[in-house]
DNA sequence: CTTTAATGTCTCAAAATGCGACAATAATCG
DNA sequence: CGATTATTGTCGCATTTTGAGACATTAAAG
């Protein structure tokens, strides 16, 4: 076991999770930014001796977030022996003056189950922790350097993402509660990173049954105004 | 770190294995039955301290089946905190005299990584290990009562191959090197439990363009010979 | 008032799908 | 040995879904 702050975690099991947020035009992440080292990570965590893994990773998102009860899928459990680069972590641990010997369990090799989130970036407001300097977002598409395989974490998520997308997936949570037909089409072809016919679309959606027309909007924009759209549940 | 055989586990990780054979008309999974308890399970292990877990968890199939390079799949990580009842594994330990304190780790609380395996049933040779009785294969519609969340593992494998049916499972694997149609057809219906209509079936097979039709077989049944095909690769 | 560009909808062709029907075939049985 | 029977491969047809362009409508900009 190890201990941090006087809480009792599970050795060796990690979680770390890939928070999908839809701004401007683009998918975005949030990242970790470690003081000192101009090391990025995705926002993870340790699993305490007597809680569920799920909750673990509910109660990070919502110390990095303050969401509750947000979309969280588990997709994936990283397992490589080498996976931990000590190099990087002993870095992250002397920067924050945390070399004691008390924290060197977190040098071990660590399994990681890795979880999506998808939220509304605007209901956001990312804290970051202790040994951290910044907890903000990033474009999916530009993504600095991470440590560990992380980069190979946020690409399995993606393709988690379009695997998923025509059945499972709750795209609503990307989205104010009020959205518009073209912004709803950005979201899928930002996710499927192709560009999809508007008419084929909007029949589509519209055939699926699940969205609710409210009246149109008056958004300032040039041209005609679109309808507002929300997803019925 | 727990020690069995002289050998160093990682603690409070598992893996189990839920192993898909298809015979008769039936998919069928392989279980385990631990000597003198009526207890049966899915077919597990742990990690070495220096073992990727993929590695682990082929090693452990290449034990029970003897096979090598069998597709595998990790589809969940099953995670909660209550998730392992001792007085199960206790009852386990007991009958194969193990309850000394060197093994008592094996009491603790565990995470299991689960996977999926798709072989045919006819190239395995099912091996027991030391504290089994057996391990053969069961119908998955008509299992025995399984050890902690085992069941649940086994409908969570069902789902993920219903879901992926259509994309990237590798269904030849269940089958023999040639098969008819019909035979396809049916490992079809058993996964996504419901009944297809032949004709359309067979013309988008075909269409696909991933099979290859062999000469008639004369399978000594009766009526038409069948085509036989196999899979392009 | 005209221009411009985004929106909602429609039409048409092409493709995919559901479902029944037909002829061909090979073992079985009278 | 010929008729029966059940299975197979294929086809036809109606229906549904999809891809792509076209049109009128609309609201801001010039």
């Amino acid at each position: 076991m190890g201990f941090l702050n006087g809480i009792e975690y599970l050795d060796h099991l990690a979680y770390d999770s890939v928070i999908f947020g839809f701004a401007g035009d683009n998918l975005k992440i949030l990242l970790m930014e470690y003081h000192d080292t101009a090391l990025f990570a995705l926002p993870g965590g340790f699993v305490q001796v007597d809680e569920d893994l799920n909750d673990a990773v509910r109660r990070g998102l919502a110390e990095r977030t303050g969401l509750q009860n947000v979309y969280l899928e588990q997709f994936y459990t990283f397992g490589d022996a080498k996976r931990n680069l000590t190099g990087e972590m002993n870095k992250i641990l002397n920067a924050n003056n945390l070399g004691d010997d008390s924290v060197k369990w977190i040098l071990n090799r660590f399994v990681s189950v890795a979880y999506l989130a998808l939220i509304n970036y605007k209901n956001v407001n990312p804290r970051p922790d202790e040994i951290s300097d910044s907890c903000t977002w990033y474009d999916v598409n530009n993504l600095p350097p991470l440590i560990q395989d992380h980069t190979l974490i946020v690409e399995k998520a993606l393709m988690t993402l379009q695997s998923q997308l025509d059945h499972k997936i709750p795209i609503f949570e990307l989205l104010e509660e009020q959205f518009t037909m073209a912004e709803l089409q950005r979201v899928y072809e930002v996710i499927l990173n192709e560009s999809l016919h508007r008419g084929s679309f909007q029949r589509k959606m519209l055939s699926l049954g699940i969205l609710k027309r409210h009246e149109k909007q008056f958004n300032g924009g040039a041209h005609k105004a679109p309808y507002l759209y929300s997803f019925l549940k």
